[in-house]
RNA sequence: CGCGGGGUGGAGCAGCCCGGUAGCUCGUCAGGCUCAUAACCUGAAGGCCGUAGGUUCAAAUCCUACCCCCGCAACCA
């Protein structure tokens, strides 16, 4: 059984609609899990959602639903979400489901059994009426706590701790002696800066029952229920066991005999993550890895966050960027170009309807959609639609950028990929004005000369929809169709010149991006 | 002295790690073309690369100090 490439995002917590950030992460695990299969790699993307805690317990509280049914309401938004964006995610993992809970409480039985674990008391100040303890950040500038957290009480609370200190030092030289662990760099650099200058507070992985049910029960303690980020990382391992991954059944002591699936996925290759839970990522995750006895996953990949206009993006102001609005009116493919060309995975961004209108309007309708256009309704009015004989005086361009888009891609580049395929869009609008073919079209004997540059322009285009499968699957899809091409460019070795064969009766050109003229003011 | 990111022609960005003609998209102006989605191609104007020092034959790029924006600040999704 070959090891898969295994790609992950983080689950979403299920207390609201998806929003930008979330489509963002999504699409890039996507463009990636779809790239490796391109270039031939066997890979397995797992998206899902984390439905514990007391945020959802409260949510459901307050719309009289029990949790469960709260969950599975919100989980057909979400799976619907992922439909909406295309994701090729092969499995979606929930936390409240049973094969989840088996696996998290099979890793806390094996980690208590080992001695990882105290019980120990914990005082802090806890507001009865939001049913939460209050940290110092929630003091106001004054000291006192806002009025709206009621009555706060100093509380003495018994709960499980994880012991983290014997886990620092390997952690440090772990990721010192693996640059690629943590990407990009400064994300590297933020976590060991942390982990040099401040010792490791234990982790409380535990919430007492009493003030919390919606939690998997500690397995060895019936008087609490397991803390939402300790669930929710083992997510990435739950899955892998539940389908018989070798490697985590052993760490977890699953018979594989019963098992009828067996995929072989651990270590992770990615986890793709925000940079808002880098640490649980990067510190927490890997020494649950560790005391557990499993390979830790080969990479982190932090994204940035999105701005709109400038500003922090927040459902209170109203600033926010609905997706699926955005995917109703100007296309899946657009909205997933936007997202992997406006912003390098790492830094933040900021989205503006211009600057997303402007990309649509010059990148994809004007660019690549005109050029597809352009290209293939000459070839229809002057040759029928019928491919004329091989030709590679572009070759040379299109093999460039062929291979520099795979060394990028290989890298996770996927805006430099994306400006390196336009390159070619331009180059081959170049061509046209450089060549001419409709004035070659007006004079007979030019006729061979028409059918090379006309071949050219063909597969440019084609080879186009094989380098932007991974982005703009529906595009590419099209591109192919239009070209008279059966099924989809899913491999990236077709990109190779040549491809379109002499005699090939090309479809309709149609506009792949409509304009959609704004009133001129 | 909490941590991190950023300050590049009118706008938005890349380049900085591995010093050596300042690049891209939009916008503006002029020209070309007419196959195409009023699209395409060419050229031009426009920048003391946040400020002040330093290293160097040479700095947007390395070093130091300072100013200004923005995130995060860690049992909180």
């Amino acid at each position: 059984m070959n090891k898969r490439f295994y790609i992950t995002t983080a689950i979403d917590y299920v207390n609201g609609a998806p929003h930008l950030g979330h489509a963002y992460e999504k699409v890039i695990a996507d463009v990636i899990t779809r790239t490796r299969r391109s270039l031939g790699q066997e890979a397995f993307f797992l998206t899902g959602l984390d439905e514990h805690g007391q945020k959802v317990q409260q949510a459901a509280q307050a719309e009289g639903k029990n949790p469960q049914t709260y969950c599975d309401e919100l989980a057909a938004i979400w799976q619907a979400f992922a439909k909406k964006l295309e994701l090729t995610n092969d499995d979606f993992v929930r936390t409240t489901s049973a094969r989840h809970k088996q696996a998290v409480q099979a890793i806390l039985t094996k980690l208590h059994a080992a001695g990882q674990f105290y019980r120990a008391a914990h005082t802090g100040f806890y507001s009865t009426k939001e049913e939460t303890f209050l940290t110092e950040k929630d003091r106001r500038p004054d000291g006192t706590f806002d009025p709206s957290y009621g009555e706060v009480v100093e509380l003495v609370e018994e709960n499980w701790y994880f012991k983290l200190g014997a886990h620092q030092q390997w952690l440090i030289d772990y990721i010192e002696a693996n640059p690629g662990f943590i990407q990009p760099d400064y994300r590297r650099n933020e976590v060991l800066g942390f982990l040099k200058n401040n010792t490791l507070e234990d982790l409380c992985i535990s919430r007492p029952a009493a003030r919390l049910n919606w939690g998997i029960p500690l397995p060895f303690d019936a008087n609490f229920v397991t803390y939402v980020w300790f669930d929710a990382l083992v997510n990435y391992v739950s899955i892998p066991a539940a389908l018989g991954d070798a490697t985590v059944c052993a760490a977890l002591g699953y018979q594989l005999s019963t098992l009828n699936s067996q995929l072989s996925l651990w270590p992770a290759d990615v986890h793709v993550i925000g940079k808002d839970i880098l640490k649980f990522h990067a510190v927490y995750w890997p020494i649950m890895l560790k005391a557990m006895g499993l390979p830790l996953p080969k990479q982190i990949l932090v994204h940035g966050w999105w701005q709109k206009d400038g500003a922090k993006i927040s459902k209170s102001t109203g600033n926010t960027v609905d997706p699926i609005a955005i995917i109703d009116e100007w296309g899946l493919d657009a909205f997933r170009f936007y997202v992997l060309r406006e912003l390098d995975i790492g830094p933040d961004g900021n989205w503006t309807d211009a600057g997303f209108q402007s990309r649509y309007g010059a990148e994809l309708a004007n660019g690549l959609g005109n050029l597809v256009n352009r290209s293939l309704s000459m070839l229809k009015r002057y040759r029928a639609g019928i491919v004329p004989t091989k030709s590679d005086e572009l070759s040379g361009d299109a093999n460039k950028v062929v291979a520099e888009v795979r060394a990028l891609l290989e890298k996770n580049e996927l805006q430099g990929a994306l400006q390196s395929i336009w390159t070619l869009v331009t180059r081959a609008n170049q061509y046209v004005d450089q060549t001419a073919p409709f004035k070659l079209a007006k004079d007979p004997a030019q006729a061979a000369r028409l059918d090379e540059v006309l071949y050219n322009l063909a597969e440019t285009c084609r080879v186009l929809a094989v380098l932007l499968w991974p982005f703009l699957p529906g595009t590419s899809g099209k591109i192919y169709a239009q070209l008279g091409l059966q099924g989809a460019p899913e491999k990236f070795a077709a990109a190779g010149w040549g491809g379109l064969q002499e005699g090939v009766a090309i479809g309709e050109p149609a506009a792949l991006f409509p304009r959609k003229d704004q009133p001129k003011k």
